[in-house]
DNA sequence: ATCCAGGTTAGC
DNA sequence: CTAACCTGGATG
């Protein structure tokens, strides 16, 4: 609380206010503050104003407020800010700070992070009240006109099929996100009255509405009570505390966030509750309702005034409890006590465009700088979590820099019930069958029969969607790639077409290899055809699939559960979505078709997820009485990651893991910073990767860091310029340099980083 | 990011 | 020859 605002009251006339602004230019800009008119009080750090900014307005947020001008900037060029949007300012001066440490991690600037931040306020100073939508005119489309779209206009074609599948009215955002398409195939099609565009009034809120009576907290397990006792300790004596929760599915972890949540409130304080996205359903709200009474839900679904009226509501603590994905980390909640990170191992915490910080990482921080408590809930704790609660765990990256994290762990399952047991299927051991794609392997087609027999439920997963995820040339060897990217194609049946996952570009399947016009065969197996062979195999049995081209709609979603929930459904096919978080005591199966598709990724944490994917989605088998069975198939079942998993055995795996990390100074060892550079033009990004990768070095070498020639025993390594794992991405060429060192060593190099972040082209990931 | 100026290349 | 496209620099 102790911020700049003392300087303000008082100052003398012609000051000058520091503003961020949601620009890459990582800088703040002075501006002039007008003449104090009629009583209004002049902005303090944390309130948004409007500023000129080149030959544009633009809204920033005041940092600072201290009356002079940075050194080099002529005075005369420094205009007065045209209006002052908040009188009270909307961020507290502890996120303000944590907003600039996180713009210092990730390379980008105060500005961009505190956008971050406040989403909408920032961007539009008239909130939205409504969501725009398009949908396909009602019996408009015929044959005729769709086949003349798929010869002349392919673009419109494509958006009118992703229309006519989600089978009702879409939001815009939806559309460009699932297509990458832009608005003006949309624009030609309503002009020819076959889509429609609207608005929809407000957003169905499916956390709204729905009457949830307060229960009772049931009778706490002993290791619950001592996580609980723990957690109100540290509440009590008001220090900024973190927990490790390590509990196995089913072992009650939400038991002891709510108890957590109630004696923060009890104390006048309140509570942020991060979940992954695809856990922020009504169930998982209507627990936290039951308990803490009203929770403010932010969730992506929320038009922007919907957003900010919550907003405004924990500002003025009307809300003491926030329920919400990544961003609500951000909700500005005055006297905070605790902040929950359930299941903190799953990736979605990441965000992937700029501020790329990790909810996890920065919960933690939040909770330093408001003396909060922070708990980290999983039954598969992330390497770095698992690493900073053992004590003694040493050389990792974050020792000595942060107060050590307790471990909490809750063992048993509160109900009682044991782990599914989990058997292996080695597919190599599997006879192909002629023609065929084995989906399923005998073992696992048993275990299907017999649960359907007895009128049980099952869940299969399959990390893979669409029909096949590639083409092969039986003459070169090769596969079909997209035109713009070095990634195969896979063919999608639904819409008879060869995508791209990467740029979402649709082509039309190949008839010949593109290399040396060769006959191709479709490869591999996606959802769709995973599909279609277990309903041949199973007639009769009712099947849903789940995979991002199946649900379109933001309500699919819930339809197919509510479905299954009710039992309408006996199989749930799907991706991930399948794989968290779903409770389904009837599920009594649950069959992962392959293993091995996390392994594939070139990627340092891809044992780490392979082993979190497996345990996961073992976990939505038997969570009743009738116990579950777990049936996994792999090509690879010597890997540790699966016969950790099948054993369940999350400590035996993070010790072996962290070695291997340990060894080649992965995270938590070290930090690992992905710089990716790209340009249309080969010659000018292999320039670039190699100027910037010789900045880096220089610098490291100037810092006492970097021994020539390079050893690995002196803190920081750079590796590259190298070819990342896909060379071309929507036309542009990409190389990648990876930097990875202590804090001590990043931290002298970070002035150069810092310069190349800036550059066109140029992104800087820390991983 | 976005705007603008200046230079280069593609196309008529 | 102009137009389209790319690139670098600045934004207070």
């Amino acid at each position: 609380m102790v911020v700049q605002q003392g300087s303000l009251f008082g100052a003398p006339e012609g000051r000058y206010v520091q503003v961020a602004l949601d620009t890459p230019v990582r800088r703040e800009f002075s501006y002039l503050l007008p003449p104090q008119q009629d009583g209004r009080e002049d902005p303090v750090p944390g309130c948004r104003v409007r500023v000129p900014f080149g030959s544009r307005s633009a809204i920033g947020v005041v940092v600072g407020v201290d009356g002079e001008l940075p050194s080099g900037v002529d005075p005369h060029r420094v205009r007065p800010i045209t209006e002052v949007l908040d009188e009270q300012p909307l961020l507290t001066p502890a996120l303000l700070r944590l907003a600039r440490q996180m713009a210092e991690d990730t390379f980008c600037s105060w500005g961009r992070a505190l956008a971050a931040m406040l989403p909408l306020a920032l961007r539009h100073d008239r909130p939205r009240r409504t969501i725009p939508v398009v949908e396909v005119e009602a019996d408009a489309v015929t044959e005729d006109i769709r086949s003349e779209l798929e010869n002349k206009q392919p673009k419109q074609a494509r958006a009118l099929a992703v229309l006519e599948q989600a089978g009702g009215p879409m939001e815009m955002r939806e559309f460009y996100n699932r297509t990458g398409l832009s608005r003006s195939p949309l624009t030609s099609l309503e002009k020819k009255g076959l889509v429609r565009f609207g608005r929809k009034q407000e957003f169905i809120d499916p956390f709204a509405g729905r009457e949830v009576a307060r229960d009772q907290p049931p009778q706490l397990v002993p290791e619950q009570q001592a996580a609980v006792d723990a957690v109100r300790e540290a509440l009590a004596a008001e220090v900024h505390q973190d927990f490790l929760l390590f509990g196995i599915t089913g072992s009650g972890k939400t038991e002891v966030y709510l108890h957590a949540l109630e004696t923060a409130l009890a104390a006048g304080r309140g509570g942020i509750v991060l979940v992954p996205e695809i856990a922020l359903t009504p169930q998982t709200v209507a627990r936290f309702r039951a308990r803490c009474g009203d929770v403010a839900v932010l969730h992506s679904g929320l038009t922007d005034a919907e957003r900010h009226d919550q907003w405004r509501a924990i500002r003025e603590g009307r809300l003491r409890v926030v329920v919400g994905a990544r961003s609500a980390l951000f909700a500005p909640m005055p006297n905070l006590g605790v902040i929950v990170v359930d299941e903190e191992h799953e990736s979605s915490f990441k965000q992937e465009t700029a501020p790329r910080y990790h909810a996890r990482e920065i919960a933690r921080e939040r909770a330093r700088l408001e003396g909060a408590v922070c708990i980290l809930g999983s039954a598969t704790p992330s390497l770095e979590s698992w690493a900073a609660a053992q004590p003694q765990q040493a050389g990792t990256a974050e020792e000595g820099s942060r107060t050590p994290m307790r471990l909490l762990p809750l063992r048993e399952r509160v109900g009682g019930g044991r782990l599914p047991h989990i058997e292996v299927v080695d597919l190599r051991e599997q006879k192909p069958e002629k023609g065929h794609w084995m989906v399923m392997a005998p073992p696992l087609q048993q275990a299907l029969a017999e649960t359907l027999a007895r009128k049980e439920r099952a869940i299969l997963f399959l990390n893979q969607r669409g029909f096949a995820p590639a083409w092969h040339c039986r003459t070169c060897g090769g596969s079909v790639h997209c035109p713009t990217c070095d990634v195969a194609l896979t063919y999608h049946r639904w819409r008879k077409k060869a995508l791209c996952h990467y740029c979402m570009r649709e082509e039309p399947p190949p008839a010949v290899c593109t290399h040396c016009r060769g006959k191709v065969e479709l490869v591999g197996i996606g959802t769709e055809r995973a599909e279609e062979s277990v309903q041949h195999l199973f007639p009769n049995a009712r099947m849903a699939r789940m995979d991002r081209d199946t649900m379109l709609r933001r309500e699919s979603y819930e339809e197919v559960l509510d479905a299954f929930g009710r039992g309408d459904i006996d199989i749930l096919l799907g991706t991930q979505m399948v794989a968290k978080g779903l409770d389904f005591p009837e599920v009594t199966l649950v069959g992962v078709l392959n293993a091995d598709t996390a392994l594939h990724h070139p990627d340092f944490r891809a044992s780490e997820r392979c082993f979190n994917l497996i345990s996961q989605v073992a976990g939505r088998a038997g969570r009743s009485s009738r116990g579950g069975r777990v049936v996994v198939q792999s090509w690879m079942p010597e890997h540790a990651a699966i016969t950790a998993a099948v054993r369940h055995d999350y400590i035996g795996f993070a010790a072996k893991e962290l070695e291997e990390r340990r060894l080649f100074r992965f995270p938590p060892f070290g930090q690992v910073l992905r710089l990716t550079l790209e340009s249309q033009d080969r010659a000018r990004v292999e320039a670039m990767s190699l100027e910037i990768a010789t900045a880096l070095r220089d610098a490291g070498h100037d810092a006492g860091f970097l021994s020539r020639p390079p050893s690995m025993n002196d803190g920081l390594i750079i590796l590259g310029p190298s070819l990342p794992p896909v060379e071309k991405l929507r036309g542009r060429i990409r190389r990648q340099i990876m930097v990875k060192g202590s804090r001590r060593a990043l931290q002298a190099i970070h002035g150069v980083l810092g310069t190349a972040s800036e550059r066109q082209g140029v992104t800087i990931d820390p991983l």
